[in-house]
DNA sequence: GCTACAATGTAGCGACCGCTACATTCTTAA
DNA sequence: TTAAGAATGTAGCGGTCGCTACATTGTAGC
């Protein structure tokens, strides 16, 4: 890696950590660069355009999630998937995750409107996380990808439950799909 | 009613067309008020300031919503969740209702952003669903309104997944959490 | 007819937007 | 050492934003 894309990282570093705290609609140039001690113009002059910053700063953001899931999330087989999706809500409990959800809903938005570049970067982030269920699920389960997605369907659900205050409810309820989680 | 709320509804009708169509976010007065033949000046004369005007638009959205959705759901017990869920599932996949999903994903980002209008009105529409969920339900569930949340946490997923691509493949898994049709 | 007030048009303010032209400084290879 | 190109600062363009000041028109009660 040429110092040119080290620099880009650092910047995209900077920038994620201030598009977490602040929001991803709204983040225009200027901000973005004061937090990261450079001007619009070098941003520009970096990434080509805002879109593209965007685009990068999405995937470098997908990126550290990706990350920091890998690091929570324990590698090993559920004994259920009522344990499966509890241990995936833990992590996704965090506090730390809260920043993240709202650049998701600001994906979402972007990808049902059509844009195709939010979509492919949601697409990935859904896939990336389908993955994890499919190796984290009991090994009996008879189709485990799909399982894993209709599993997955749920846990955005309680993602979207929990922005609007019925997080709490929906948590406690889930079992009632699940079984025991024993 | 007088005068005065009858020309205020027939504004938040055009612009909530206008909304369905090009989204909230990026909503602007302008563009707006061109769209029911007045000026921004008018709209802040008649709703006092742009952020009061878009939290009765979103309301307005929201009871529009509702009466969709009630005239479209039969209001017959299903005989499983699956059925039910398949039910409303026809329903919200209907082309008429992917403009809401787009102001709804825009709703979720504000909500998690700490936005409190938006939040509580996320809130309602989702205590609505839940609602229509629990009078549909067969009456053998032994606690329906928990089932009806954990469905509804199912359901929501389902329109996220849908948004990123991975619509199709989830909608065909969740049989697997759901048991049969029939 | 007059008056009071509601409704609306016109014009513009100050702020911010993405982006660019131009000049300058810094770095590096010949 | 010098020439070339990369990196950066300064300033500003044309546009949109929410909102407002001011003047004008419409209207309804006395």
């Amino acid at each position: 890696m040429d110092a040119t894309e080290k620099k880009k990282l650092k910047l995209l570093d900077g920038m994620a950590t201030h598009v977490l705290e602040h929001g991803l609609s709204g983040a225009s140039l200027r901000p973005l660069a004061k937090a990261v001690g450079t001007s619009d113009r070098m941003l520009i002059y970096h990434f080509g355009s805002k879109d593209r910053l965007i685009e990068s700063l999405l995937v470098h953001i997908a990126g550290k999630l990706k990350l920091d899931l890998d690091a929570n999330l324990p590698p090993r087989r559920a004994r259920s998937r009522m344990e499966c999706v509890a241990e995936i809500l833990a992590v996704l409990s965090r506090a730390e995750i809260a920043p993240f959800a709202r650049v998701w809903f600001d994906i979402l938005s972007a990808a049902q409107k059509g844009d195709p570049v939010q979509k492919r970067i949601g697409h990935e982030i859904m896939a990336s996380l389908h993955g994890w269920l499919v190796e984290r699920l009991a090994e009996d389960e008879t189709d485990a990808p799909a399982t894993a997605m209709a599993l997955l369907a749920l846990i955005e659900g309680l993602v979207v439950l929990n922005a609007v205050g019925h997080g709490e409810a929906a948590a406690a309820s889930i079992h009632l799909l699940l079984g025991p989680s024993a």
